[in-house]
This record gives structure tokens, C-alpha cells and sequence, in this order.
DNA sequence: CACTTGACCTGTCCGC
DNA sequence: TGCGGACAGGTCAAGT
């Protein structure tokens, strides 16, 4: 599940870890997670320097020297652990880190650096790693399209308006959801955000007043710099580049407490199916409009 | 066009 | 203890 946030926080580990660096091997197990056949990979990513590593909604993207990038979605499992030549000093903060003495099972690709090992790891297999020319990536269909970052200072509320307007008649979490509406929104911050806002998740956008949309709008940025500050949320198996979990869970309202009591008003929180998404609400402070309880 | 469902995968958890 | 099934949720493709 990583999303925004958690990309974001991998995103600044592996430049603090990357930068300057150089790719000199490549492995692979899973032929979906990497395109290891491609010609591509030998010429331009074998021996190339990482020079940036950016992110573009929850996608991660390694800029190498040869002018080439690394396009990265982790997906729902997807890990970058970078383990240093003195090894794996996961196993020496067993408490802090989901990845022990790694390959390990889940391990898709191998990169190995001048100083260091790089590892992708994807339990489910969902996510991938593509090969693509640095000035093609955003003619990618998915970069293309994709709406505007939330935490950019251009991102005002009247743009935050503009983009719903386009689905008004959606429901206003799957909306959140939709990353061509706004970039980098997944379940976890959907949630809390309509929590937080005290809107219900199934409600139509053109049922939504002003003074709703402007909480939406307060609160979706409150929960992404929040989670951003604490390292982002780790439910199962999210960790940083240095195998490490984020805590914001531990702060989450909603987000996998169904049965726990609302932080705001006691009632025990439900888990309900909003287009086929679980979705976490407290039944008494996001009331359907249209409905009395 | 808007919206929903299924596919992609594996590990975990729950009930019997 | 083992087993079947539900569930986790990002994105694309296909169906209604």
C-alpha cells in the first residue's frame, strides 16, 4: 500500500543512498518485475551512474547518467531495501525492520552498486520495474495522465475544486482514489482525509458544500504531511530504503481500526465496501447525506 | 461515458 | 492440525 507518502519517504532515502553511485550488475528472478531481456538493460543501465532518483504520483523514477530511467511501482508489496557493503543491519534492529538477511523469498531484483546491494522486493508480484529513456517518460500513459501533486504549493484549493468538478457525480472516495483526478491518494489517506473532513466516503461530490470540500481539502493535506513526517504507514509489509517502518498508523482514526472506538466520539468504527474498496468510517460522524442516522 | 468487476499474485487470518 | 475461503489494495482491461 505504499502511497504518497511512503513513496515520497522512499524516494528521499534512496537519494541520500544512491546519488553518485553506480549500477555495475543486475539480476532478476521474475521476469514481470524487470525487463532483463531487453538490450536496453546491458547498454544503459549496466554501468550507468545514478545521478537523481524523482516520483511522480506513487511512482518512483532513478535517473541514470546514460539518460535512461528506472520507472519504479512498488504496488501494494513492492520494496527498494538498500543494504551497504558492511551488510544487513536489518537483522541488528529485528523490532524495527521487516526484512531480515536478505535476498530473501520476496526478492525480485538484484542491483548491484559500487558500494552497496539494492534490492526490489515484491511478495505479490504486482509490482514492476520498467526500462525507459529519460525524455520518454513523461509520454508514459500513466505520467501523462496523471493528476496534480497535492503537497505542490500550486495546488490550491480552487485547483482541488476544479479537479472534482470533472466527477461530479462520483462517489467522492473512489474520486479521491482516481489518479488521473489528483496524484498519489490510496486507501489509507482516502479514509482518514473523509474522516478527518466528517464526509462520508460513498457520498456524490455534487452533494458536497463548500464548507465540506474546504475541510476535504484542509485535511487531505494535514493527513499526507503528517504521514510524511512519521515516516509514512507501515500495515504489513511497507518499509523505507533502509528496511525500516514508517509509524503514522499508530496516529490513523480510521484506517484498520473497525470495532475500535471513534477518537472523536466513541462509536465503534465500520468497515463498509465503497466500489469494492474496504473502507474504514466512524457510522456516527460521516453521515450519507440524504440518510438521519 | 460512467461505473463495476475481474485479473494480476502471495501470505495471513478466520472458521470449521 | 489442515483446509478452504475471504481479504489485503494499485492499476489496467474488459464488461455493463
Amino acid at each position: 500500500m505504499p502511497e504518497l507518502p511512503e513513496v515520497e519517504t522512499v524516494r528521499r532515502g534512496l537519494t541520500d543512498l544512491l546519488v553518485g553511485h553506480t549500477i555495475t550488475q543486475v539480476t532478476y528472478d521474475w521476469a514481470k518485475s524487470f525487463p532483463g531481456e531487453d538490450p536496453a538493460v546491458r547498454r544503459f543501465v549496466v554501468g550507468a551512474k545514478i545521478v537523481s532518483v524523482g516520483r511522480r504520483a506513487k511512482v518512483l523514477l532513478v535517473n541514470l547518467s546514460t539518460n535512461y530511467t528506472l520507472v519504479i511501482h512498488l504496488k501494494m508489496t513492492g520494496q527498494m531495501v538498500y543494504r551497504g557493503e558492511h551488510g544487513d543491519f536489518g537483522a541488528g534492529h529485528p523490532s524495527k525492520s521487516l526484512t531480515g538477511q536478505l535476498p530473501d523469498s520476496s526478492t525480485r531484483v538484484i542491483f548491484t552498486l559500487d558500494n552497496a546491494t539494492l534490492f526490489f522486493n515484491d511478495q505479490r508480484k504486482f509490482g514492476w520495474i520498467k526500462v525507459v529513456p529519460t525524455p520518454a517518460v513523461a509520454e508514459m500513459p500513466f505520467i501523462a495522465s496523471v493528476g496534480p501533486e497535492p503537497l505542490d504549493k500550486n495546488f490550491t484549493f480552487e485547483v482541488f475544486k476544479a479537479r472534482l468538478q470533472r466527477r461530479q457525480r462520483s462517489k467522492i472516495k473512489t474520486v479521491l482514489l482516481d489518479q488521473t483526478v489528483i496524484a498519489g491518494i490510496g486507501n489509507i489517506y482516502s479514509d482518514e482525509a473523509l474522516f478527518a473532513a466528517r464526509i462520508h466516503p460513498a457520498a456524490p461530490v455534487n452533494v458536497l458544500t463548500e464548507k465540506q470540500l474546504q475541510r476535504l481539502y484542509t485535511e487531505l493535506l494535514a493527513v499526507l504531511r503528517l504521514s510524511l513526517e512519521k515516516g509514512g504507514s507501515s500495515d504489513r509489509t511497507y518499509v523505507n530504503a533502509e528496511g525500516k517502518k514508517g509509524s503514522y498508523l499508530s496516529f490513523a482514526n480510521v484506517y484498520r481500526r473497525k470495532g475500535a472506538p471513534c477518537t472523536r466520539c466513541g462509536t465503534p468504527i465500520e468497515r463498509i465496501v465503497v466500489t469494492g474498496r474496504g473502507t474504514h468510517i466512524c457510522p456516527q460522524c460521516q453521515v450519507l447525506p440524504g440518510t438521519d442516522n
